[in-house]
Formats: C-alpha cells, sequence, structure tokens
DNA sequence: CTGAAAGCGCTTACAG
DNA sequence: CTGAAAGCGCTTACAG
C-alpha cells in the first residue's frame, strides 16, 4: 500500500492533530468552520481515503451483513429469483452505509451444521437467511448470539423473526379471481408437503374453495416436485378440472408445456394461475396471470429488522408478511 | 457485544501472553505442541472467534473484494447470469479466505463516474468487473490504484487484465457445425455495434463463412437490440436463410418465437445456434444447441489473477481467454 | 475550539 | 520456547 494517506498525515500538514482531523471530516463539533473546511480541501487534494476498518475495530461492527442462501436455491433451477432478492438487499443495505457478503450454503455444510467463515472471524454483524433451511441447520444457526433474520420463509417457533410473502392472502385471491371468472373445478399443483410456502398457498386456495362452497378433489392435487425439491413430471389427471392455481411460475411453464404435448390448450380448455411473476411467467405463452413478489418491500423489511437488531439486540419483530399484487395476463378464461 | 472472547482472555486463564495465544491459534512456531493444544482447546471452550478485522489492520488489507456489476447486467432481463457468475467469484473466493461485496453500479453513477463507497471506505483490496461499462467508467476505474480484472469484456487498452471467453473461436466452432450439417446459407443474430463479445462472436463467425468461401450476405445480418442494449423486435428478411448463429440463447428464443409465429419450423425450416447455455437454451423448444460458457473456468482465473496482483501489483496477466464448450441440442437439422 | 491519552484485538519484530 | 513493546488508523472520553 502506498498510496496510504492517514488523518495524521493531513493532520501533521496542518499542524493540527489527528483529533481535530476526524472531528472535522466527520462533521462532528468542536472544530472552527474555517479548519473543518481547510482539513476537507486537504484531504481531498492529498487523495485521503477514510478506513473503516479502524471505526470497526473500535466499535466492534464490521458494517457487513451476511446473507446465507442454501446452494439449492441459487443454482440455475430457480431462476436466481433469491439472486435477485440479494441484489435488492445490498442496495437497501448501501443506503445504511452496510455492505452484503453472499455465502452460499453447500448442502454438505448444511448437513454437517457447519457455519459459515464469515461468522468465526467476525466479518459480519449479523445473519439474514435467505430461503428456507433444514430444521437442524435453524437450530445452528438460532445458537448463534448474533441477530438474525429469515427471510422468504419460516419456523414454527415463534421467536424468530421472519419476513415471507403472504402467501396465503395471495393464493386465496388468484382463487378467488378464478371463481370470479367462472370457474368451479379447480386444481392446485405443488407438494404439499415440500416447502411451508406451497402449504400456505395451498392453504389460501383452500380457504377459497371452503367460502364458497367448493369441495376439495383431491385427483386435482397435483405433485410438481419429489422430497429433494427436484422437479418431476407432473401427472395430469383423467378428468380435468376448469384451472390450475400453481404454486409458482416455473411449474406453471411445466405444466402448460405437458398439457400442450397432450392437446389441452391454455386457457381456453384449461386456464393457468401461478406465484412469482419471474421470468416464466412471461415466457410462457401465454403469459401468466400471476402474485408477483414484492422484492423490494421484503429486502427493505429485512434489512431494517437486522439492522434494528444490531442496535438494540432486544427488538422483536415476530413474522411479518409482505402482501403480494396480482398481475394480470392471458392464462385465465371466463367461463360459464 | 457481549460474548466477546479475546485472545487476551484466553492469556489471562492460562497465565500466558497474547503473543503464545496468537502463535498456538495460527499454528506458528514458538509455542510447545502441549500449550498450542491446550490453548485450542481452552479456546474452543470459551467460544472463542477470531477477530479478523483486528489482522486486517495491521496488514492495512480488508480481505475482501469488490465486484462490480453494472445495473443493466443485473437484472431480470439478462436473466441473472452475471449474477451466477459472482456466486462462482465467492466461492473461489471463499476457498482463498476472501470474501465478495458486490456492488452493483448504477446509471446514473455510472454516468458520473462515481466510484463505490467501498472504495473510498477501504473496504475492498481490489476490484473485479463484471460486464461491460462505459469508456469513460473504464477511465475512471483505470485511476485508482487498487489492482483490478475485467471480467467478461475487455477494453482496447492493453494494460488491463481481464478475461474472458473465447467468443471468437466458439462463434467459429459453432458456424463450422453448421456447414457440416450442410448450411451454406448462415445469418447472424446480434447488433454488431453494441457489445465487443457480440462483435468478436459475430467475426468467428465470418471467419468460418471465409474459410469455407461462403459469401457473407448482409441481408442475413440481424438486430437483435438497440443501441442502449434493449432487445428489439427482430425483423426477419425476406428471403430466409437455412441457418442462424445467435449471438446468445435469449435472442436465439427471441427469434425462433418469432419464425414461429411466422410459421417457420425450427429445426426443419431453419436452424439455429447460440450461446451461453443460459436457461433459454432449454426452455425453449427445440433445446439450443449452443456454446457453454466455462463459468468457473472464468471466475477462478478473474480470482486468481486479482489476488495474486495484490500480492505482488507488479503482476500482470493482460487478456486471458477462457474456451467454451458447444452443447448439442436439437435446434440443428443435417440438410442437402 | 483544540489535543494528549487510551483503547479496539490482533501481529511483527526483537530480546531473553 | 515465551513475552514486552510497538503499531495498524481511527474514536471516545476528558482536560484545558
Amino acid at each position: 500500500m502506498k498510496n496510504n494517506i492517514t488523518m495524521r498525515d493531513i493532520a501533521d500538514k496542518l499542524g493540527v492533530s489527528s483529533v481535530t482531523v476526524s472531528k472535522a471530516l466527520n462533521d462532528k463539533d468542536g472544530v472552527s468552520d474555517e479548519l473543518k473546511q481547510k482539513i476537507k480541501v486537504l484531504a481531498e487534494e492529498m487523495g485521503y481515503r477514510y478506513n473503516a476498518l479502524a471505526k470497526s475495530m473500535k466499535e466492534g461492527l464490521s458494517y457487513n451483513i451476511g446473507v446465507i442462501i442454501p446452494e439449492r436455491f441459487a443454482g440455475m433451477d430457480h431462476q436466481s429469483f433469491y439472486l435477485n432478492v440479494y441484489q435488492s438487499i445490498t442496495r437497501v443495505l448501501e443506503s445504511h452505509e452496510y455492505y452484503g457478503i453472499l455465502h452460499i450454503l453447500n448442502s454438505k455444510d448444511e448437513k454437517q451444521l457447519q457455519l459459515p467463515r464469515i461468522y468465526h472471524e467476525k466479518k459480519v454483524d449479523g445473519f439474514i437467511i435467505l430461503g428456507q433451511i433444514s430444521k437442524e441447520y435453524i437450530e445452528k444457526i438460532e445458537s448463534i448470539e448474533l441477530p438474525k433474520v429469515f427471510l422468504d420463509f419460516y419456523d414454527e417457533h415463534a421467536d424468530i423473526d421472519s419476513v415471507v410473502t403472504d402467501n396465503f392472502n395471495g393464493a386465496y385471491e388468484m382463487t378467488n379471481y378464478l371463481i370470479q371468472n367462472g370457474h368451479r373445478e379447480i386444481g392446485y399443483v405443488g407438494n404439499l408437503y415440500s416447502t411451508s410456502s406451497i402449504q400456505d398457498r395451498f392453504l389460501g386456495y383452500y380457504k377459497s374453495l371452503l367460502e364458497h362452497n367448493l369441495k376439495l378433489n383431491e385427483t386435482y392435487i397435483l405433485d410438481d416436485r419429489d422430497e429433494h425439491g427436484s422437479y418431476i413430471d407432473i401427472k395430469i389427471p383423467d378428468q380435468m378440472p376448469t384451472a390450475f392455481v400453481c404454486n409458482c411460475d416455473q411449474v406453471a411453464h411445466n405444466l402448460i408445456q405437458k398439457l400442450t404435448k397432450l392437446g389441452i390448450n391454455v386457457p381456453d380448455d384449461c386456464s393457468v394461475v401461478s406465484f412469482d411473476n419471474d421470468v416464466y411467467a412471461t415466457i410462457t405463452s401465454p403469459g401468466l396471470t400471476t402474485v408477483e413478489v414484492d422484492i423490494e418491500e421484503m429486502a427493505s423489511h429485512a434489512v431494517n429488522f437486522i439492522l434494528a437488531k444490531i442496535k438494540d439486540e432486544t427488538k422483536s419483530f415476530g413474522r411479518v408478511l409482505v402482501k403480494g399484487k396480482i398481475v394480470y395476463r392471458n392464462s385465465v378464461k371466463k367461463i360459464g
């Protein structure tokens, strides 16, 4: 490091103390405006760069937040939805003079309950966990003393702060919309034993059926993935409903491809709605009517929570739901 | 910070000095094996966590690398190809006890030549710039004294280290492949004035034509995007070639959708090959024969270069090409 | 308004 | 093999 100008260098040139330089550069009281101005100008001239590390040392804060994404959510398979969320997170963090350090949690570490090195090296002041992790890993994470926030999933334990989309309500409104369009035989696509968001979306769908006095027909509930989360070939029932609620856009895409192959046209023969409004929503033909997850809002909540918890560790927010927004396209047909 | 155990705390409990603890924990010479063992056990017991910040301060290194992605490459539009690269980068960095800090460079900052705050705060020891930035911003980046590596693009200035896919060779081999399959009328899709990778791929395609004594037909060169990089409606020529080389999978996808609408079947009426092997390669029907960019290899090079330059600032690598690999699917038909 | 002193938690010579 | 001293670059009381 050659170009290493410190506050002391500036102080020496001006014949003042480094304390005064510190105050001036941080716009704190205790320096005359005149001197402050002089110092700022000289700092600029000398190409001074603030050393955030020193402040960190003093305060015991790294000003970094670790963002943990399980590797199965970070790959191509999931359309990097989570990477887009990560991007929003870093943007919000930056506006608070914080930075994100991404940690992809690989399956081996998850199984062996290995915490990321950024934890062991005190490189971060807290963790945002983005995407469902195993029960055991949740417990491991809980055991550490740093603030943490779960994003896009939650655990039955009430004492962990989490930010999730309002899956229940979104699916409920989606199903209502189908019913408004005359549909009475409505199926659901998603493995109910896979993730909590699939479950919640299912329950929202179910509530809408109940409210409208419609029977839940079990042959209309289709599996979309196996227990490891890998997508499987969707089995189309002999007896078809007039519409499907899919748990996500990618699955809707898979479903529509499958239906098309069987000569079933969407939306003419069968309507389809889904969740996420990711690339699959527009890539699919017809475009999908879907619930858009409010990524910005979720990221913003998660960041605000974690920063509040760093400042005051007694703060607690519980489970916070972020409402989605229906985006209308052409995958639903009015019938009846 | 309550649970703040330091080396000194361990030292005090054992009646030794913190120097000895430091040596023991870092497996350095100068401590008896016996004592070293004792120290390690106690550290574990006390829940000691190493403070990387202190080391950073001492050495003047943050052990972070800034990864700059222009925002236009980070959004949905580009299918987060770069976010996947970022993921590989962080993985390689972690294996070197380094961490990545992602900075999405927004268009305003790029225009105003605003350097990221992580630079001004000495939060990073170097930069990997991922994705083409403006000439002016390149100059700005060049002016800073930290090591930097350009990834997936390069500049005419020879003195900047960069890692890029071998676009020229990939397109050349792809076109050869089409010719082997009997094609003689081959088009190219991509705005030649947009990015250097589109240009290089075009030139590889052109070289293959030249080598096989095939004429370059200008009406077969189709624009895919405007000067801002936004995709445009592709204009299909009246006189069609029998095959197209597309500059990327997404554009191939757009092209195929367009052709399909016009009743032109791929690959029966027209073959298509492309670049990237991203989601669009498998989402498109038929699956695309395409060149896969070796993300791992590129990330690994970029990281190794930047770390080498941090250790020894005189190190220089120039422009390094990483070969891609053809993935064969069903978008090419043998003819003639 | 200005500054001397102490400290954040390590590591690097150097001395014993 | 072990440790006292100094220093990395700031900031926070506190004194003048």
